[in-house]
DNA sequence: CTATAACCTACTAAATTGGTCAACTTTAAA
DNA sequence: TTTAAAGTTGACCAATTTAGTAGGTTATAG
C-alpha cells in the first residue's frame, strides 16, 4: 500500500478546487501558489484526475479546472485511487497468489486492512471536508497569505 | 505512510514464530524455507525486532528466535512499527508543520486515517491470527511442503 | 495577434525497497 | 578444545518510485 505525497497532494489540490471553484475555473498556478505544490507536478496529477473523470478543464485565458461532479459525490478514496493506482495493502494486489501461486500466511490480514482503509476513505467526501471548521480556518489563512491587500476587490467583482 | 513487503514480511515471520516456536527456538533458515523470504533480509528484519524487544535470540547450534512475550501480548501494529519506523499517514509525521511551519489543508484528514489504521492493527494479536482457520490451513500446507516425509518423526521427538 | 493556461513528452535527482555478500562474534554440542 | 551453528554488522547494489524540471504544443479569450 502506498500513501505518499502524491496521494496527499492530489487530495489537497482537489479540496482547494472545492473551496475556490464555485464561480469560475481554478488555474493550477493558483493552486500551486496556495498549497505550495510545484506547478509541473500538479499538471501530472491533474492529467490523471482528468482521465478518471474527477475534474474537467477549460482551456485558454481565464481557464482552469472544475470538479466534474458535486463535491458531495467525490470521495477521498477515488482521488487517491486515481493518482496512486490503488490503496491495496496486500502484496499480490488481491489476486491471492502471494506465495508460489497460493495465498501467503498473512494474506487475509492485509485484505481486512485494505477493506478498513478503503471504507474509511470512501466515506469522506470533499464537501464534508469543506464543512470542517479546521479546513475553513486553514483556508482563510492561505487566502490571506496570497491576496495580501488590494487585489482582492478587483478579482472578487 | 508505508506498508510494503518489509512490514508484511515482518508480520509473516512473527506469525511463523508464533506457530512453530512453542517448544524450541526457530531458526531464520526455517522461516526462510517456509515463508519464501530471503535469509539475509530476515536477518535485517529480526535485528530490528530484537531491538524493539519483540523477539529474543538463542545462539549456537539448535538456537534461533523466540517471541519475547506471549503471543496474546504482541500486536501487529507493534511489529510494523518496529521495522517500518511508523504507520503514520501524515507528511509531517504528526508535528503539524506541513506547510511552512503551519498545518496544511489536509493535515487532520491524514491524522484521522492514521488513527484508524493504528487502532485496527493494534487490536490484532499474533495469537488471534494463529487461531484463525485460514492461517491454520495455510500453515499446514507450508509444513507439508517443507517436511515431505520421514524427517518429521525425527525432529518431532 | 497576443497572452494565458491547459496539455504533453522526455528527462532527472533523490529516496526507498529488496535484496546480496563478506567478515566477523558468540555459543554450545561433540 | 575444537568446530560448526547461528546471530551481528556493515558495505554494497539494482530496480523502482517519487518529486520535480524543462521545453514544447495546442486552444481561446480579449
Amino acid at each position: 500500500m502506498r500513501l505518499t505525497t502524491k496521494g496527499r497532494y492530489a487530495v489537497t489540490a482537489m479540496l482547494d478546487l472545492a473551496l475556490h471553484g464555485n464561480d469560475r475555473p481554478v488555474s493550477l498556478a493558483d493552486i500551486s501558489g496556495r498549497q505550495d505544490i510545484s506547478l509541473s507536478y500538479l499538471e501530472q496529477l491533474f492529467a490523471k484526475l482528468r482521465r478518471n473523470n474527477l475534474v474537467s478543464s477549460v482551456r485558454g485565458p481565464g481557464g482552469g479546472y472544475r470538479l466534474s461532479r458535486d463535491g458531495h459525490e467525490i470521495f477521498v478514496a477515488e482521488i487517491i485511487d486515481a493518482v496512486n493506482e490503488t490503496v491495496d495493502a496486500t502484496g499480490c494486489g488481491g489476486t491471492a497468489d502471494c506465495q508460489q501461486g497460493e495465498v501467503c500466511l498473512t494474506h487475509h490480514l492485509w485484505c481486512d486492512l485494505s477493506e478498513q482503509i478503503h471504507s474509511f476513505l470512501s466515506g469522506i467526501s470533499l464537501s464534508q471536508l469543506v464543512e470542517r471548521r479546521e479546513v475553513q480556518t486553514i483556508s482563510a489563512r492561505q487566502n490571506a497569505r496570497n491576496q495580501p491587500n488590494t487585489e482582492l476587490s478587483l478579482s472578487e467583482v
